[in-house]
DNA sequence: AAACATATCTTGACAATGTTAAGATTCGTT
DNA sequence: AACGAATCTTAACATTGTCAAGATATGTTT
């Protein structure tokens, strides 16, 4: 049962899921900017007018993609976490999981924030999605600072961005190629997350 | 003396360069996808066939832009470490430095990491100003930490990535816009920066 | 069951884009 | 002065995103 072709009907049946299937299907194969609706429609079966009765545009099939993968990563951050107890094992857990999925869904992660006229953020879907997907490191980091959130709460915002944009720089580096083109080594990912994670990052806070 | 339009001669005399300025210019008006040859040629006052007489394609004019980005960054780099000495200082200059590049000019980022179809990375002449421009980095972390390359030299690999990551993520998460848009109260990126690099990072290796 | 509104898909069209081939114009050199 | 190379233009092609109108199916009301 192939999902990328027609089916018979006048109505394709779920015409809005296989889209957006083949939409990644067809971003992994020619990149983010290689994707092309009229083709995403030819693959599915419809004419070039018919995905949109079910996105706004083309933009719009995008987000929706973004808030899937968001979603995605937040049902990977809650499953991960779920087994440790310790806050200080759930943090590198957090960005073990962060990194891992750059690079097992680097099609996701390049459509989440890699969107090209960025107003995907403006797209209140997307937005919480995104927040969503953050706030196990909020949370984590709250449990094993509490006293950050003190005062103005800027050591709490520190910390969590500082986190955050450690895991978020290693998969953009990895994702969008400097990392493998420059190939660092035979490093592979996985033992690069482990190196990056094995050091102490907010060890203390100013 | 506007250097986007027109002289009257049938030769430009420096379109070259004249495609590269406008190019910018529109990629700062309407974002790196809606940048499009066929207005470059326009604004430049060229049909839009002259512009293959320079470059091979669209994507080889980013390519040129992405290496003069990564040797604006080579030189930022280079001018703001020569007034240290202390090579802890060095390092946090590099990051601050690197980060504020991305938010001062965040058309050359995006043509230097987000380039869309993602084969600058196999221009060798992108990856080799991309790897002067870090080699400061690299450089300055040999200094702080020369019992790092010792033995496999993962553990400098790792300390090197490890900067690159913090300051490479919060460099996209503002540039992307998840930060901008999460507004992350009311903290400045300059406060941002200094909140983040305050945070003693390679405390340890492993 | 019949009629009707709605959702879904198609056809046909439009302007715009990246790119190339063929021809025109200028520049540098001999 | 003449010739080859560099630079630019015109014209064309296949594709793209998008929309308006019409066709077909689905589901609901009577």
């Amino acid at each position: 049962m192939a999902e990328t072709g027609r089916t018979d009907k006048y109505h394709h049946g779920d015409l809005r899921q296989t889209l957006m299937n083949n939409c990644l299907k067809m971003i992994e194969e020619k990149g983010v900017s290689g994707f092309t609706l009229r083709e995403v429609a030819r693959i599915s079966g419809v004419s070039p007018a018919a995905p949109y009765h079910h996105f706004k545009n083309k933009t719009e099939l995008l987000a929706a993609v973004a808030v899937m993968g968001f979603k995605m990563l937040d049902e990977a951050q809650r499953k991960e976490t779920e087994k440790c107890d310790n806050p200080g094992a759930k943090l590198k857990v957090l960005g073990r999981s962060y990194v891992m999925f750059a690079v097992n869904h680097k099609v996701y992660f390049h459509v989440m924030f890699r969107a090209n006229p960025e107003p995907l953020w403006e797209n209140t879907q997307v937005m919480n999605a995104a927040k969503q997907a953050l706030s196990h490191l909020e949370n984590t980091i709250r449990e094993l600072y509490p006293e950050a959130e003190k005062g103005n709460g800027n050591h709490f915002k520190a910390a969590v961005l500082t986190c955050w944009s450690m895991v978020h720089g290693l998969a953009s580096l990895w994702v969008d190629g400097p990392l493998r083109a420059a190939e660092s080594g035979k490093l592979e990912i996985e033992k690069l997350i482990d190196l990056i994670l094995g050091q102490d990052i907010i060890h203390r806070g100013s």
